[in-house]
Formats: structure tokens, sequence, C-alpha cells
DNA sequence: GCGCAGGCGGCAATCGTGTGTATCGATGGG
DNA sequence: CCCATCGATACACACGATTGCCGCCTGCGC
């Protein structure tokens, strides 16, 4: 009465039959196998039970927990919520549910997190977090474990990834901000280890040159990390001997917030003195002061394509690796405002 | 080679011994039935070999998953991400895992996944979701299965629940709107069915009088969620037949965000023509036009308490119930300023 | 009427771990 | 010298579902 102590035998029992054949009866692979009123019979019989199977025990014998690892840097980043979410119901429509691991973006968590996933037996993983060259990758090709990247890509293997245009995403902001005038453009780059860093800043410094405009080495600053805080760091250094730029190209809204954040502290103000465009269009972004220029992608389905992706990867067709672009968005608002000194 | 085949028995023959023995030794609970050399030489063994326990094995005869289930309305919502960072935190330090649900504030929803949880014989439960008489709260009572209720309270049951104490915030938030000379303020309160609804009601209300206020039911409009929509609807309402009010008091910071939108859209300005105040202090939430005014609680340690709380009862020491009281603080920013019709 | 084929379903092993019980050996006391 | 006792370990089964294998029964054809 206070479990749900009703098992396979207790169906099998009731149906008058072997638990054998009742397992093979309530799945729908094998249920051809079993004359169709045993079927019946065994069907109602779990349906007047209440049965449910032990997803453990069935674990154990087909050896698949029906169980995702998902490997982001940090949930409170308000870009992975609404990912995650996607993922999650995805997933949850196949049978799935996920396991959030957050690493806080250190290499020795995500380690860690990602030995005591494979300890649990996940069926496979999702990873947010990955480097260009991440040693977990080849463990896990190795270990023959199912892996999609999402909002990552790697260059040493060949792996299922979901992830926007970063390159083209960064040359719409660019051409927005050479579209009002700015010549001179400053770019906050993310980390360079990770692709989504790398990839903005090639399509920012290849945007630039598209516009015959110089790509100033003093106005290119590596954030550290996609934080708000490295966004302030960046933009201070910016601030004291910038080559006077007029715009900034940042590699994330998380940089751009520190951006803004920069300018409040110095007492200028953006979009007069400075133009801002970050990247994501994560959600409240729109309500800041001012409503940031931004790059959107639909978060929700980057994660239920990423889910789609590892799914069909785990059903095992086996067919060519897929790697999947989301087309970006240039969505204008109030950080970014023609260049004055053009006028 | 592939998996990690290194199973207990293998463990028992190397070090010689029956598994039952290597078990036992393994097991701190269990080492001392086993001589400290036998036990020495199984976990030189184990380490050599790099043994791992297989959880699902375990766990089917343990009957133990060490898996919690957390059901929230909406990841998205910018308030959950720390508090569930809080709960995976604590959770994961004493070995266990969290499976997240969204239930998006539907009843029908909130079964399913809760159904789904038991069946994947999780070992408690975290309801973040619950309403005051919810008749899941019956059923996890019967079933014997630990239950937290997380920032909500149950009226039916004595379970233990982690929350800020709203009554006393909501109290806070009214004295501050007094104190700036505001005697009109308007209340959009929560869903009145789940306790964090009710409770800031209750505290705006004994406010009021308590200031020598009258709490205009023309001034109070229940909203149906905590939702931006819902905090747009409902200012929209007051601001149409309004009888005059100078400050509102919202249910919480997503109502607040949609009374932001609704004055916007009115052509009103903040705190000019009204002064509005928040409750959560939910990230990005100062970084909104204007900063705004709300009650903060600790979210990160919700979480963590709420975790602490199922462990403990999970151990089953069956002491007294426990119902904890997160202090609410007052954050004053700029969505606050004096009443002008008294100056 | 008998033999064979094929559809159905039962038997039992298995997944890897935990635990109650039995067994074995040693030791100490009478 | 034998028996009782106790500590240490081996044995076996259980947890609950899946699945290879085999046997039974039925139906059909000769």
């Amino acid at each position: 009465m206070t479990e749900s102590p009703v098992t396979l035998r207790d169906v099998a029992a009731r149906a008058g039959v072997h638990p054998a054949t009742a397992s093979r009866a309530l799945n729908p692979e094998t249920r051809l196998l079993v004359r169709e009123d045993t079927a019946r019979r065994v069907l109602d019989a779990a349906e007047f039970l209440g049965y449910h199977p032990n997803p453990v025990a069935r674990s154990l014998r087909t050896r698949r927990s029906h169980t995702i690892g998902v490997l982001i840097p940090d949930l409170t980043n308000p870009l992975f919520p609404p990912i995650v979410r996607g993922l999650e119901d995805r997933l949850a429509a196949a049978g799935y549910v996920a396991l959030i691991g957050n690493t806080d973006g250190d290499g020795e968590r995500e380690r860690l997190i990602f030995n005591q996933m494979r300890a649990r037996h996940v069926d496979g993983v999702v990873l947010a977090t990955a480097h260009l060259s991440d040693p977990l990758l080849a463990e896990a090709v190795r270990a023959g474990l199912p892996v999609v990247l999402m909002n990552r890509m790697a260059q040493d293997h060949s792996l299922p990834s979901v992830s926007v245009d970063n390159e083209r995403g960064m040359r719409m902001a660019v051409a927005h901000l050479a579209a009002e005038g700015h010549r001179r453009i400053a770019h906050i780059s993310g980390p360079q280890e990770v692709s989504t860093g790398l990839n903005r800043y090639r399509g920012f410094v290849s945007a630039m040159e598209a516009h015959g405009l110089a790509a100033d080495p003093d106005l290119i600053i590596s954030a550290k990390a996609f934080s708000i805080e490295e966004g302030l760091r960046c933009t201070r250094i910016l601030l004291e001997h910038r080559g006077g730029c007029t715009a900034v190209a940042a590699g994330n809204d998380m940089l751009a917030v520190g951006c803004f954040a920069a300018l409040e502290e110095a007492g200028l103000n953006c979009p007069a003195d400075l133009s801002v465009v970050g990247f994501n269009d994560m959600p409240f972004i729109d309500r800041l002061r001012p409503p940031l220029t931004t790059i959107r992608f639909p978060h929700y389905q980057l994660g239920t394509e990423a889910a789609q992706l590892l799914l069909e990867q785990i059903g095992g067709q086996g067919g060519p690796v897929k790697v999947l672009y989301l087309a970006p968005e240039l969505i204008v608002r109030g950080s970014t405002a023609p260049c004055r000194e053009r006028a």
C-alpha cells in the first residue's frame, strides 16, 4: 500500500500467464510474439492493477538508464534555462530525463561531474561546456558514449552539434554598426578556447575587412570568461587607453551588461557616447536600460534540436554526423545609435 | 574496454574472497564485519581495478535511487535557477542528483510529472509548486515519500518547508512606501491558492492597518499567476478605474515587471507617477529601468536548506517537522520615490 | 491416423549488489 | 580431550524485468 508493490509477476498472475509472457505482451516491440487475446488480457490486468514497470530493474537488465547527462557552465546564466527546458521537454517526450551538471567553467569540475554521470550509466551526454580540444570528448568517443555538442564545436573530433552560426551573427552585428556610420568599432571577445568565442572573433575580423575598416588590435580585448565581471574589466581597459572607439561589439550579452556597468561607472551614456551590441538576446535583456541591441537565436529550439540529435544517435541509426546551424537574427534596440562623429 | 565492466565479482576474485565479503568490506557500515587485513586487500583490489559500484544494481537491491524529484513551475522564471543550483549543489555533496520537472502551473502536468518521478523511485521530492491544499501532498504522505515544500506551505498537512517570511517581507515593503508618504497604496496580489500569494496579501492588509491606512478593496487586484502578463493585465485594470493610487506593492518581481510594462504603455513614469515595489529580488531585476525596489531573500540558500531538510528526512531521524523561515530584507532602488501628492 | 511445422508461451538464467543464514576454523574452558 | 562459542567468510537468494532457448499444442497435409 505504501509503495507500488505491483510487479510484473502480479500482472502475470492475474492474467494467468508466465511473467515472461506478460513482459512480451507489455512491450510493443515484442507484442507480436504473443497471441492478441493473451496480450489484451495482460494489458487489462496491468491497467487494472495500475502496473508501472520498475525502471531500475529494467535498466539493470537492458543496460539503458533512459537518463541523459547535460553539462552546462552555469544554470544561473539566463541563457541556459530556456535551452535546458527545450532539452528536457524533448527528452521527456521520448521517456528520458536529464541530469543537469554545472561546471562553472572549471575543467576539473567538468571532469568530476562527467565521471559521476558515467558512473550513473547515462545513455548519452549533451555538452555545452566543451573546449575546442577537450580530453573529455576523446574519452566519450572511445567509450562509445553518444555525445552532442550544444552551442559548442570541437576541432579534434567530428561530433554532432547544434549551434548558432556565430560568424554570420557577428557579421550582422558589425554590419549594423557600420550602417550606423561607426568606423572605429571595438570587440570584446569571449574566451578563445571555446568555439563560440573564436568564431565570433573571426566573424568580427572578417566583417571589419568586408566593410573596409581596420580591425585595430588595440580595440580587440579578449575576456577570460563570458561574464559580467569580465565585460566590466575589459571595457574599463578599453575606456582607459582606447583609440577612441564609438561602438563595441561584445562577445555575448553578459559581456555587454558588464560593458553597461563600466559606462555607468565612467559617467558615460549608451548609446550617446558608445553604441553597444550584444549576442544571444537572452531573457530580460530587452528590459535593461537601454534595451540591448543584440543577435537573437531560438534558445528553446537549440535545446530541442540537441535532444533530437542525441536521441537519433542513441537510436543507433548510425547515419552521418549531423552538424546543425541555427540562423541568427539581428534585433535592433536602444543600445545602438548613429555615430555622432560622422554626423 | 568500452564500458567499465569491472564488477564486484572481479574485485572479489582479485582479492581472493567471496563477492559477499567484498561487498561488506567496501561498505563502511559493514566493514567491521570483515577482518581488517581482508578489508584492506579488497579495497586495494577495488582501487587497482578502478571499481565503481553499479548504482542501478545497488538501487534495485536497496530500493534507494539516490535521486530526488524537484517540481518547480518554470525553470525559465529567473527566480528558480539560483534556487535549483543551491539544491543541486547540496544534494550532490550527499551523493544525490536532482530530476527537475516544470509544471507550468498546470495541476494536470504536475500530477503527471509527479507520477513519473514516483515511477522512477525517487527517494524524495521537493515541491515548489504546491497549492495550499494539494492532493499530491496527501498522496506523498500516504506513500511515506519524504517531501519538503520550498517557497510554499500547506494548510492540510504539517510538512517540512523552507520559505521566506512572506508576511513580514510584505509589511516591510508597505512600511517603506508609507515612510515615503504614500497613503493610497495598491496591491497586485499573487494567486491566493498558494501560500506565497496568500501570505503576502495578508502581510499587505495587516501592514496597511498598522499604518492607519485603509486597504481599499478597489486597490487590491488578484493575479491568476505570478507572471509578467498578469502583472500587465492587473495594472491596466488598476490604471483604468483606480482610485488614484500613488504606489503599488506587487506580489512578486514578475508582476512588478508587468506593472512597468503597463506604465510604459500608458505613457506614465515610474517612480514619478507611480512607485512600484516588488518581491524576490530576482537576478537582473536591479538592472531594469528603473531598478526595482524589492524584498530580497537568499535564493541559493533557500535551495540548500530545502535539500538539507529533505536529506535529514531521508536519513530517517524522524525528528519533529521543521519549518524554516528565511529573513527578508528590503532593498531600496529607483522604483520608489516620495509621494508627490503629499509634498 | 500420423508426422511435421510453426505459432505461443513457459523455464530459467542474467544483470550486479546487498544481506540473512550456514559453515568452517579456531580458541578457550571444563 | 571434547564441546561450546565466537569470529570470519562462504553460500545462496532476492530485487524486478528481459530474453535465449526449448517444449507444447494445434493445425494441416498426406
